[in-house]
DNA sequence: TTGCGTGCAAAGGTTTTGCATGGCA
DNA sequence: TGCCATGCAAAACCTTTGCACGCAA
């Protein structure tokens, strides 16, 4: 067997795009705002390309793509590989937007309920639990 | 002050509509489904009026909408207001789709848990845990 | 009679696809 | 040189809105 070419080539938009995710931080963005963002740089970046970026990074566990409000898209956010996000649950607030990483055993154990109760083996890299913080839940009370 | 006079009248549309987000009982539907349900009757639903009533009937706690996926809309539950029925964990199987409702106490508790230790409010309209079903994983296997 | 309900058509916004061109390896 | 990547335009998709007419009370 021949060994076959990469199926992927280094561009400067790809570059470009994961760079500035990085940038972020635990900041999220819509594609709106990344496809604006380079609108005002000198090589601008059509939708299309940032669109099927943000699809491949998402698959590649680079980015996380949430579903927020429902009136606006989904946004995407960068994930540092240096946390081992794929080991744990992740909280995002609906209000704020602050990501939570859980670090709990209870949790971690529902991994393994799916899999013996449900028969279902979770994806913790695209699973994200919805809702709102305790910051966020005490500004509503007052 | 003068007794306004009701401000929502019964029609027929509105009638037809509930009683067949009851007949499926747990079972959750589509706005398109709901308008192709119809389309097949003698009279056919227009789908703004479906979605009019699908928005109003969940103001009203008569309905559940849920947003699980992003490959596909919106989707809406009836509530049996007689059976104290909760929301719960929906598990979607990357492999084929598929979409599990669990009825779960563990799974149940969990939302205690996010709450009391990890002051956290779930969203279960919008929580959705991805992953890969049992029949998937045995594919996978064999 | 009043004004809510209906439904067609059209708009709205986000995301995807067709296709010819451009650029990496 | 072969193939993937790009990006414009257009389509697909779900949902909302404008508006004239119908129908409940």
């Amino acid at each position: 067997m021949k060994q076959p070419r990469p199926t992927r080539y280094t561009t400067s938009q790809g570059q470009r795009i994961l760079q500035y995710m990085a940038s972020l931080g635990e900041q999220h963005v819509t594609a709106h705002q990344i496809v604006r963002h380079f609108a005002s740089a000198e090589a601008v970046i059509g939708q299309t390309t940032v669109y099927r970026h943000l699809e491949r990074l998402a698959a590649e566990g680079k980015i996380r793509k949430y579903l927020l409000g429902e009136d606006t898209g989904a946004c995407y956010q960068y994930i540092d590989q240096s946390k081992a996000c794929q080991e744990h649950f992740h909280l995002k607030c609906e209000k704020c937007g602050a990501l939570i990483h859980t670090d709990c055993t209870l949790l971690d154990s529902m991994e393994d309920h799916l899999l013996q109760k449900h028969d279902f083996q979770i994806n913790l890299l695209k699973t994200t639990l919805y809702g709102t913080c305790g910051a966020c839940l005490a500004a509503a009370k007052a």
